[in-house]
DNA sequence: ACCTGAACACCGTTCAAGT
DNA sequence: ACCTGAACACCGTTCAAGT
């Protein structure tokens, strides 16, 4: 307990997940007037999150989109942040994709659950910015985590190397996902598509000097050529590399795992 | 220009580095009655930011900082998503390690790096959701994506590859970085030091049987063994066998690029 | 047990006015 | 050219009160 310019500040819970039971069970015991429960606000969280972003999310909002007080909320969850925890594992949720995933080549494998996390994260661009804020270990966060375990056991890396390979699976895509998600908020919010911002921002550079030093001949890089089908195909063709990349080097250090 | 609720909303820009030069000329042009230029303010907001974090830095906390009012820094800066982007290149400078970066393995280069990098934004824990945030084409970044390039270009990848390389790397510390900052954020705002923190989420974590049946003997892989010497070491191996993973990738495609 | 209204201590930003 | 004060339209959250 800290004191900040005279109001009393508990120490924040590490995690939703984490708090006791008693707390957690605020879920609808019997029919409310509102028919508000944990589930509802989640979703309705959820679907706020998608349609307008993080930045516009509120409380005062998202009660307006259930009907009731802005305080109504406030009975079934601690804080907004606890809430938005609560809306990020949920999407983890729809990441499971089958039981079917756990047999077959661990590289196809690997690369199916990237892809889809990727995916998710495009799909809901507000959850790179959440992810990178709380400590996943909702009950979908872990469920993902045990399927991508599963995986890299059938790797041939040894025990140790597998909890750093999946480390290193997890931030990678995270990185990816995360930059991704977050060019698509921002044309969202501006209004234009991403290969209309990606001209104008060419545009800008190349009309400046400094830039065109730094960067060399821009077309090059950035041109008809190197851009492909549009910026999407672009970042399609990075992503792929860099699983290659990821799966090329996992399959390199097995093999000196091995040979030890 | 679009209308948000009667209120007019134009198209934010890309980023601040794309103003038009007279704007960015708002510098000191002669001495200020207050001292004031953006130079000064972007130090104190880089000040800020390191001492309270992002979530605590206000427009109007800032100008207390400066000892001026909070409408006097919007003289100098349009908005404060500009300023903080400003303030991300200026702690992006900090990785000018210098010249004698040009020589050398090109693996050894590339680890140096990206160990400044995820150090620089393990100083820095406010960085990360920014990166995420901007466009990072500031002087600052650009140099130091110049210095990447230049070591990609010596590791035998073709070209088109190099550019995959580059994005890779970029995406992979990124997400290093920003998992980690974000960690010691919250154990600063808890104030708790991370293995307290850590220990505590296990703990909470021991005592649910979803979790241990999800995580299997938690003791194996996060008791005295399998942390080592402390959180800290633990990411410590973690980031170093990424590190390898990345190279051993790069390595491997490039013999593929070299056969071929 | 659940929901509300009023209130507190904040925000970023605009705008008209001062020097 | 630079800086200020007052005001607008918001926030998250607390707390006492209602049903």
């Amino acid at each position: 307990m800290g004191m900040v310019k005279g109001r009393a500040v508990s120490a924040p819970r590490a995690s939703v997940w984490l708090t006791d039971a008693a707390a957690r069970t605020r879920t609808r015991r019997s029919e409310q007037p509102s028919g508000l429960d944990r589930e509802r606000i989640t979703a309705a969280t959820v679907r706020l999150l998608d349609r307008e972003g993080l930045a516009r999310f509120s409380m005062r909002r998202l009660a307006g989109e259930l009907k009731v007080t802005a305080m109504s909320v406030y009975w079934y969850v601690d804080t907004k942040e606890d809430l938005l925890e609560l809306a990020l594992d949920a999407v983890v949720g729809e990441l499971t994709v089958g039981p079917e995933g756990l047999e077959g080549d661990w590289r196809q494998r690997l690369r199916e659950l990237a892809r889809a996390y990727r995916a998710m994260m495009v799909r809901h661009p507000w959850v790179a910015p959440l992810m990178g804020s709380y400590l996943n270990i909702g009950p979908c966060s872990q469920a993902f985590s045990r399927r991508m375990r599963a995986v890299l056991h059938d790797s041939g890396l040894g025990a140790k190397e597998q909890l750093g390979a999946l480390s290193a699976v997890f931030r990678f895509v995270y990185g990816f996902g995360a930059i991704e998600g977050n060019v698509i908020r921002r044309c969202r919010a501006a209004g234009h598509t991403q290969d209309e911002y990606y001209r104008e921002a060419m545009g800008s550079m190349a009309r400046r000097p400094e830039f065109v030093e730094s960067f060399g001949d821009t077309e090059e890089l950035f041109g008809p050529e190197g851009m492909g089908g549009g910026v999407a195909e672009m970042r399609e063709r990075d992503f792929a590399f860099a699983l290659d990349l990821l799966v090329t080097g996992i399959e390199a250090m097995a093999r000196e795992t091995a040979a030890t």
